[in-house]
DNA sequence: ATGAAAGCGCTAACAC
DNA sequence: GTGTTAGCGCTTTCAT
């Protein structure tokens, strides 16, 4: 393996400095026409590639953003990170990916890691086990850009992407009630993160303006898995007054909703199932599934533009925007209910 | 937004020299313990974080891995990606992602990317088109681990990571034939990428080693996607002798047929559909869908083993692995025609 | 239009 | 056990 050409190899080869081939690499206008074009021939010739490491410790920018995101199993934020890395390639940055699995250890872990990297800046989505944010924090005080989205932290006073989480709630519990639905159930998790909290903030405010009582023993606190939803459908199966619908925390858990409610021949839209994310499969199960679309493909690509944004601005963190997306209605057939 | 501290500012705070730091941070033996103690604390202190872009330049090695794949919302790629970045992390690797979309320049692109970064290898599928492979040769020449995994090439010679191809299309023929169907179509991709071509030879060699006889109209070469798999399903059913089990070139295609078969009444058992790559949907559409499992998971891991195992070699190309998994029949009501 | 030289932050060979 | 120093490959200021 013979060593790697440097800008050292091609000055050596034309008889000039390093200064000139530089500059020529690099499309400065003081370059005289005959010395650049023998220098790109040159680089060319000894089959030159850049070290842009070698360039990135001396303007201490890498052009490479960190994303981390709990798994790329999950397909709303494959699909996120999908938009980043298309939006930001184009821009000349490159995506360093970092998964936390939801677990808050690797996510400070991860952290660390970008930013020992030298990333520019970070876009995260936080694990569900994150409540204390200082590792965040870290990130916001060497002044590079930190874009939060879907899984935001309030004690974090970071730019975000985020959907209308209070709307979604709302207008799944509005389509429901719509559909001639009254004593709907939601099964949901406990996890401290703020768009389940809207959620169930929609939830509520649905209800109470249409004068629906909000009924405790009809909101199951859990997980989020196929699991969880049957067992949430079990339970409030079986509580004093059933459900005539059911809206669960993702489509993962609307599916073990749904699944429980075939066993029990109430196939939806007997009872209403509403999901969110609107995950690939949600179009093509049976009944097909009602859900709120959380527009990821836009939410990475605002992301990419505010990162870029901000990092050309000297302070980033002087005006900081959060973008909020309006979440979409998918109606299907799970909550269409006059063909029950 | 102050300067970074370095290891000078330490050695400075300490009355020591940067090799001490160095050396100390680095856990070398033949530091003192006192020594040691003093520089971890002051480095907690002045809040050191280590710039690995500077000892990466100095050792010529980043610890990053690049990672090409046509598009992260393509399940079966977001899968691999996932464990190619859980077991690298724990090597202390990070994971520089570059989607080709599918696209030839793209993915020229994307080496070069990489390579410019410094990755210290690169794990890729490569994309539909292409079909010229000299942007991977560089790699290989820069005796860098590369390794390919899924959608590789003849002309590469670099280690890889695959199913058994042949065999997926041979046990999802088999499997139907199992089941009583005896006119297979298939409908596939034109591209010249290898899994397909195997998957083809797979499907006439079962059908050759059960006496069932290759029917040139029973096979359509077009895309991958639901709307192909509508139109292949279509123009078999077209066909002088209609098929009674379709294999679709993926999971996609295979629900375009299952669509189309189901608005003519012929809905799966009735006419078997088998995919390719058991997507997260394929469980829980109706009817659900048999398929081959490529064990994402496993591949990915294998790719990250393989990696580490080339990257400490001198010369990672002597001996050149190539991982074959056995693709996993998955059955399901799509091909239960004894159910029909 | 080009050259000389300092320096980005870290490592390691060589001294003492 | 610790210090000195020469780079890693590139950019950039200051000269000429």
């Amino acid at each position: 393996m013979k060593k790697k050409t440097t800008i050292y190899d091609i000055a050596k080869e034309l008889n000039v400095t390093v200064s000139t081939v530089s500059r020529a690499l690099n499309g400065f206008s003081t370059i005289s026409e005959a010395t650049r074009k023998a220098v790109l021939e040159t680089a060319k010739k000894l089959n030159y590639s850049p070290n842009k490491l070698a360039s990135s410790l001396k303007s201490g920018r890498t052009q490479t953003i960190g994303v981390i995101v709990p798994s790329t199993q999950v397909h709303f934020f494959a699909s996120v990170i999908h938009s980043i890395e298309q939006t930001l390639k184009n821009a000349g940055y490159r995506v360093l990916l970092y998964q936390s699995n939801e677990s808050l250890e690797n996510e400070i872990n991860g952290v660390k890691t970008l930013l020992e990297a030298q990333v520019d800046g970070i876009i995260a989505s936080m694990s569900l086990e994150t409540e204390n944010v200082s590792h965040f924090q870290d990130v916001i005080k060497q002044q590079k850009p930190l874009i939060l989205f879907d899984r935001t932290h309030k004690n974090i006073n970071a730019p975000s992407v985020t959907i209308n989480d209070t709307d979604a709630g709302y207008i799944a519990t509005k389509h429901l009630i719509d559909q001639g639905y009254r004593n709907i159930g939601f099964v949901t998790t406990n996890h401290q993160i703020k768009i389940f909290n809207e959620r169930f903030e929609g939830y509520k405010k649905a209800l109470s303006d249409h004068n629906l009582p909000y009924v405790e023993d009809h909101v199951v606190f859990g997980g989020l898995s196929i699991k969880d939803g049957r067992f949430g459908a079990g339970k409030l199966l079986r509580s004093a007054k059933v459900p005539d619908a059911i809206i669960a925390g993702d489509d993962f858990t609307a599916l073990g909703v749904i699944k429980k409610l075939k066993e029990q021949d109430l196939t939806p839209p007997k009872i209403g199932v509403m999901g969110f994310a609107n995950e690939t499969f949600s179009a093509f199960i049976t009944p097909n599934l009602s859900t709120i679309d959380q527009q990821a493909n836009k939410m990475g690509a605002e992301c990419a533009k505010m990162f870029l944004k901000m990092v050309k601005k000297k302070n980033p963190y002087e005006k900081i925007e959060h973008i909020i997306l309006e979440p979409l209605l998918v109606e299907r057939q799970s909550t269409n209910k006059n063909n029950a």
